[in-house]
DNA sequence: TTGAAAGCGATACCAT
DNA sequence: ATGGTATCGCTTTCAA
């Protein structure tokens, strides 16, 4: 494409000035005095100047960019976080990379190798299910990549995180089938490396035993990889009803394994709620709409997105070293449906 | 963040080479002896050298970025088509640009402003629903900037395009509602500037023409942002129950309106299949588990952001201009369920 | 086959 | 307050 976009050296031929002068200007340092300002930046103005984001780039040696790091784009939970991150950046124009690894450690270091080569600026990372070692996160941080974890984070690196209250939404949703009567209240979660799976397992282990029932072990199942693979689903599922007393209830603690494990309870033709309940963490769009409508832990993804960005930006930014870290959680909002 | 990586120069100076020898052997010119090739690439190889992308992109003036135009981030079929494009980009070495412009125009023509600021090699558009004007891509277009359009096209702009057979699928749903038996067969459409509403719109009275029956025009409801806000599904809904004989059927044709008119359908407290039957076009994720299972006319969106995005480097990279253009249609698939 | 040097556009240091 | 110039890393033309 032919570029005809005008450069700093046009204007300073144009008003017979030095390309540094014009630089200034631009900038509007204080250097500069008011008429000269005031010409260029009209002139500017006049003439549709932008600066060339490559050549400010290799001067200043940075990119304008952030790297988006996540399991899965077409995701609901982070299709909406993607939506509040763009929000942000694009208002900020910084501009986004974003990476899927599809729960794959492998790729995710892949990605990651492919994001510092495009030196972006900083980084916002979700991990995948597989990542037990977070050795090519630390490298990057020692070298003063700033980086801001969401939603699967990890307390090894320090720095910002956004979180939800998971152990809060957990501990809402388990309570809220207690309460209902069920007696037997299984969980089926994503894999143990990651901080939600511990969490969300937390608050259902804390709202079974502020109600003195018993943790059974044998009702807590996980999905390596999230559900990635809906076997790992069925497996859990069946496991849980091949016991001698099944469950009477299931909290489900992510959006595809909710999605998962309703459809296939529906498919073994058990009834929802009578035969089983079910209640999960889930972004999805019409739960309302489900047969029968579906009991959701929803989390404010979309405002997430925001909040890790403006974080980050703020990282990116910053003149002097951030030492102290902030680490935000967002509320759950539990919403009952005949699920349950 | 301290760049350690290693340039051309370094690796110039380990081997006592001038820069350009070492630029051309990285690059396998063909004036340039088997033995410095092989000497420079093993260095290479070994220090892991990575070319940088800015100076690059500044010499060149390609940026190896690809800007996406399009409504929705978490907007169901959008996200995999994004994840589509990610898939191909991604193996190619392009980096993404997504905007979403919220069906708004101004939106749109802002984000692509910024991507040509950002000096985007090539774009991939599907409209928004406000669009009518396309001069902004049309300047762009002149231009030489290569684009493709998927999903929402325009014929005014020649170049490569990528969509559903729209028409097939419409016929399709609207025959099926004909042989169930359904006789005042409405549609909830989108925006008539959109080519997606004009064909989907042709499929549907193709099928009822082909059928003798009548096509009334009380039977086609409009929803000018694609039902971006509700009030418009409310609205088009509205119209159609208030008729002297309101219709026992409707084809939706997208996906935020078909689960926003399903929605509302039941909230009005109306029995879909019996008092009115809905099928509609939707990549939604699992509406077999909807109450009642909704009949769905389902689009390859992922194929689709794939052969986009192939379309589009392939225009990026030519080196002769690129006059003869290919429309590809990919096929849609009717899944029958309870709601017809 | 290889080297020297100009240049992509913007910035910042050193002069004046 | 302004101008000259080197520099970021890479590519490419022109010479040798």
């Amino acid at each position: 494409m032919k570029n005809d976009n005008i450069t700093i050296k046009d204007i300073a031929k144009a008003l017979n000035l030095s390309y540094s002068t014009v630089s200034r200007a631009l900038k509007g340092s204080y250097k500069i005095s008011e008429g000269t300002q005031q010409l260029v930046k009209e002139y500017a103005a006049t003439h549709n100047y932008r600066p060339n984001l490559m050549a400010q780039s290799l001067k200043n040696q940075k990119s304008r960019c952030i790297g988006v790091v996540l399991c899965s784009i077409p995701n609901s939970f982070f299709a909406e976080v993607i939506s509040g991150i763009e929000s942000i950046a694009y208002n900020k124009d910084y501009l986004l990379i974003i990476t899927q690894n599809l729960e794959s450690y492998e790729r995710e270091v892949k990605n990651l190798d492919n994001l510092t080569w495009r030196s972006v600026d900083g980084l916002l990372v979700s991990l995948s299910t597989e990542t037990e070692d977070i050795s090519h996160f630390q490298r990057l941080h020692d070298q003063g990549l700033p980086m801001v974890f969401f939603d699967r984070v990890t307390d090894a690196i320090p720095t910002h995180q956004v979180i939800t209250d998971n152990i809060g939404g957990a501990f809402d949703a388990t309570k809220h089938l207690i309460e209902r009567g069920y007696k037997r209240i299984a969980t089926i979660t994503s894999s143990p490396f990651l901080s939600i799976t511990r969490e969300r397992l937390e608050g259902y282990k804390k709202a079974l035993t502020e109600h003195n029932m018993p943790v059974n072990d044998d009702h807590i199942q996980y999905c390596p990889h999230g559900g990635m693979v809906i076997e790992e689903i069925d497996s859990a599922l069946n496991n849980l009803l091949q016991l001698n007393e099944p469950p009477d209830a299931i909290l489900t603690a992510s959006d595809r394994i909710t999605i998962g494990s309703f459809s296939l309870i529906q498919r073994k033709g058990l009834l929802i709620p009578d035969e089983i309940a079910v209640a999960g963490f889930s972004n999805f769009n019409a739960p309302e709409l489900f047969n029968p409508p579906l009991t959701t832990v929803r989390q404010n993804a979309f405002e997430m997105g925001k909040q890790a960005t403006e974080l980050l930006i703020q990282l990116v930014e910053s003149k002097r070293p951030v030492t102290s870290f902030e680490k935000k959680v967002l509320p759950t909002e539990l919403i009952v449906r005949k699920s349950t």
